[in-house]
DNA sequence: GGGGCCGGTCACAAAGCGGTTACAGGCTCA
DNA sequence: TGAGCCTGTAACCGCTTTGTGACCGGCCCC
């Protein structure tokens, strides 16, 4: 699980990267936005931590250009009490904010909670019922089955639906997580999608068992 | 469970309308004091939040009229510091507050005690005697029986009447609820969906008892 | 009684959507 | 440079959902 973090001042950075560090996350530590960028794409990590005032690129900036390409969850820091930051940062796509100064604890805690709701759980091989995920393998086994080679964005939507497995997800929802924030006709992408995983991962891709179209969106049969 | 939503600045409103509505609320949004008086003789929500600097009439404007007619539940959004603000709308029968900025998880958190205090079930925000409806897999059960599946219209058409169970719902409401605004003639819309809809839900849909007719329009009957 | 209005019902047309197939562009890697 | 894979796009099919027009019967008012 990696957390990149983005911040001018040397000591709060450090004091984050002590926090997550100790929580066991890999977290790499940049001092203003355009670096935050270069290692963004070098690194692509679980969840970015950005201060707002940065030299170069503003926390704003770096937040947007991130929403470009990514629905990768992001916390800003901000200063209390400036509720316009806020709100800009919330219509940028930012997923939460912690008010300066904030406790180790709290910064934990609203981690984790955003990391679920992304459904990047943490421990590595995920797996409900009889549908085991290997992240760093990129496999899905079913049952006693062989495991099957998914590609990037299979691998993305197999774990958005494992996350919640036997739920309903959200077209809407599924678009944003998989491909990061975009423009409308995307429908017909998670049609391909869902199509090309269900010839991996069904015994009949015609009549599937797994994963199942839902009045809303798709869901995950796990059991 | 409905609530009335009252904030001139768009951003916000959507942010919180949004987080309501995830959590399988129905918002009502407005941007000035004199339609927040308007929509809320209209809808009467089961809570009320607004905001304190709006054009037109204030959010203390806006409560002390609300608080004539009606206990209602009503959460102010104020500024951090302004303590004469917080008075006053204590005063004038606000029953909590929010500074500005606030997180979303604080704002449901406040909005189900105030329910729970309040005495509005609250558990379970879409249902309503012996009929439960599931968002996520689009679908009513009515008493023990089968979930039934619905189409996307006939479930926002649910929704309004469960929101509303035991009244009577203007056909001009429902049409703009469900359909968004459009022109005249779309009664024949509405007929049509009722009639779909009862033959979903009604053991017998030529003798309704769940899905009324009554004189300005349909209600649910729940009990 | 007759006409108009309104809601319920039916039948059919139009639009939308999911599943499928095919193909093209881009990328990686040999 | 060329093969092979991944991803995005378009087109088609069939089914479902949604929209529209027509008809019927009850009710009210003239």
């Amino acid at each position: 699980m990696k957390v990149l973090v983005a911040d001018d001042d040397g000591d709060l950075r450090d004091l984050v990267a002590f926090t997550l560090t100790q929580a066991g996350y890999l977290v790499i530590k940049v001092p203003d936005g355009p670096t935050a960028l270069k290692r963004f794409e070098e690194e692509s990590p679980d969840l970015v931590v950005l201060d707002i005032n940065m030299p170069g690129l503003s926390g704003f900036q770096v937040c947007e250009a991130i929403r470009k390409r990514s629905a990768v969850p992001v916390i800003m820091l901000t200063v209390r009490g400036e509720e316009e930051d806020l709100v800009r940062a919330l219509g940028l796509g930012a997923d939460d904010y912690l008010n300066k100064p904030f406790s180790p604890r709290t910064l934990l805690a609203r981690l984790k909670a955003l990391l679920r709701r992304a459904g990047v759980e943490s421990s590595a091989p995920l797996s409900s019922g009889r549908i085991r995920l290997d992240l760093e393998e990129y496999t899905v086994r079913v049952g006693g089955g062989e495991p099957v080679q998914l590609t990037k964005l299979e691998l993305r939507l197999m774990q958005m639906l494992l996350a919640n497995a036997g739920h309903t997800v959200n077209s809407d929802r599924l678009l944003a997580q998989v491909w990061g924030h975009r423009s409308g006709g995307d429908r017909a992408l998670l049609k391909q999608l869902v199509h090309r995983l269900r010839q991996k991962v069904e015994i009949d891709p015609a009549a599937p068992v797994l994963l199942l179209t839902s009045a809303a969106g798709y869901k995950l049969i796990a059991d």
